[in-house]
DNA sequence: CAGTTAACCTGTCAGC
DNA sequence: TGCTGACAGGTTAACT
């Protein structure tokens, strides 16, 4: 379910809600959720305890929340810094997870699976609660490593001087590449990445390791927009028609951000609880048999890694000698 | 090495 | 009213 958009709404909204929180003791109601974690489960319920909410930061798909020691408080320039714990709690949510932020009181979610008390600056508590229907997704706790390019993590538009942005990732992450909206994100070397493949177009836009952030609604979208077919072979594409699909791929997760995400149904919400609306902006995810919204061709769905493509059979056409299936 | 496939899970919906 | 199979926004380990 949740691709950039979404997942960058669940960051912003726990960094607007819990930045300099201290965490409590977890309830885990179903250790699945923590079968990442290396340790058990009472180890992630004592090393969690008492530690205090940095900031939110995310790399495509992943989150993670950084950690200080008791007590701990930002690094300020100038002021005598306080030793950071090199921990983050990574947050990934799979295909159905959510992450709320809920008064301690309210009732528990159907799919409830851990719910983390967060006492927050201003006295009062509230539960941060990951809620996960497939169990796809799950927290843990993992070391921070410098990246592999040695560049900064991403920061956010936006980002207060408080917020700080360590160069620093969660090791499990380190594989992930940057996304499309990433300032340090390289063109050029994603182009000589396409170059190098024999896999066709949206393989390499889902590969997470080539460009992240990036799921089955917005590969989608992406090449409908730049009129690509999925099983175009990565490196048949010329130089502009990359930068054409690298320039639809950051449109269409722009305005999906901008709309709150994509939500079908209740099982993608941001930490209120609430949907996004970009459903109403999809052109080709989902529309088989309705028209192209550019041409008026019927569209189809065709199955793809054990999933489905949508696309105009009109704007999008099948590269020579393709058969779908 | 790159590229597939199976596995991890629960729930919903269409068709019989 | 079941039952079965297809399908759902993702990732990783284990194959070829």
């Amino acid at each position: 379910m949740p691709e950039l958009p979404e997942v960058e709404t669940v960051r912003a909204g726990l960094a607007a809600h819990l930045l300099r929180g201290r965490l409590g003791r977890t309830e885990v109601l179903d250790a699945r959720s923590l079968r990442r974690h290396p340790g058990p489960p009472e180890s992630f319920v004592d090393e969690l305890a008492g530690s205090v909410l940095l900031d939110v930061a995310r790399r495509g798909k992943y989150l993670w929340l950084l950690l200080g020691t008791e007590g701990g408080a930002p690094e300020v320039p100038g002021e005598e810094t306080r030793p950071v714990l090199p921990r983050g709690l990574v947050v990934h949510l799979g295909m159905s997870g959510q992450v709320l932020i809920q008064p301690p009181e309210a009732p528990a979610e159907r799919h409830l699976r851990l719910r983390i008390p967060v006492a927050l600056p201003d006295g009062t508590t509230v539960e941060m609660r990951f809620v996960d229907q497939r169990i796809f997704g799950g927290m843990f706790l993992d070391e921070l490593v410098a990246p592999a390019d040695s560049l900064p993590t991403a920061p956010r538009p936006g980002a207060g001087a408080s917020e700080i942005a360590l160069p620093l990732l969660p090791a499990s992450v380190a594989h992930i590449g940057r996304d499309p909206l990433d300032p340090w994100f390289d063109d050029a070397a994603f182009r000589r990445r396409l170059l190098r493949t024999e896999s066709g177009i949206k393989r390499v836009l889902l590969d997470q390791t080539a460009v992240s952030g990036i799921g089955n609604i917005y590969a989608d979208e992406a090449l409908w927009r730049a009129r690509l077919h999925y099983a175009k072979p990565a490196r048949s594409l010329t130089a502009p028609q990359t930068r054409q699909l690298l320039a639809a791929v950051r449109e269409v997760l722009a305005e999906a951000l901008a709309a709150g995400g994509t939500s079908f149904d209740a099982l993608y919400v941001n930490v209120n609880g609430e949907s996004g609306y970009f459903e109403r902006g999809l052109n080709a995810y989902g529309r088989a048999g309705k028209p192209c919204p550019r041409c008026g061709a019927i569209m189809v769905r065709e199955p793809f890694m054990n999933r489905s493509s949508f696309r105009c059979p009109q704007c999008q056409r099948a590269p020579r000698g393709f058969r779908a299936g």
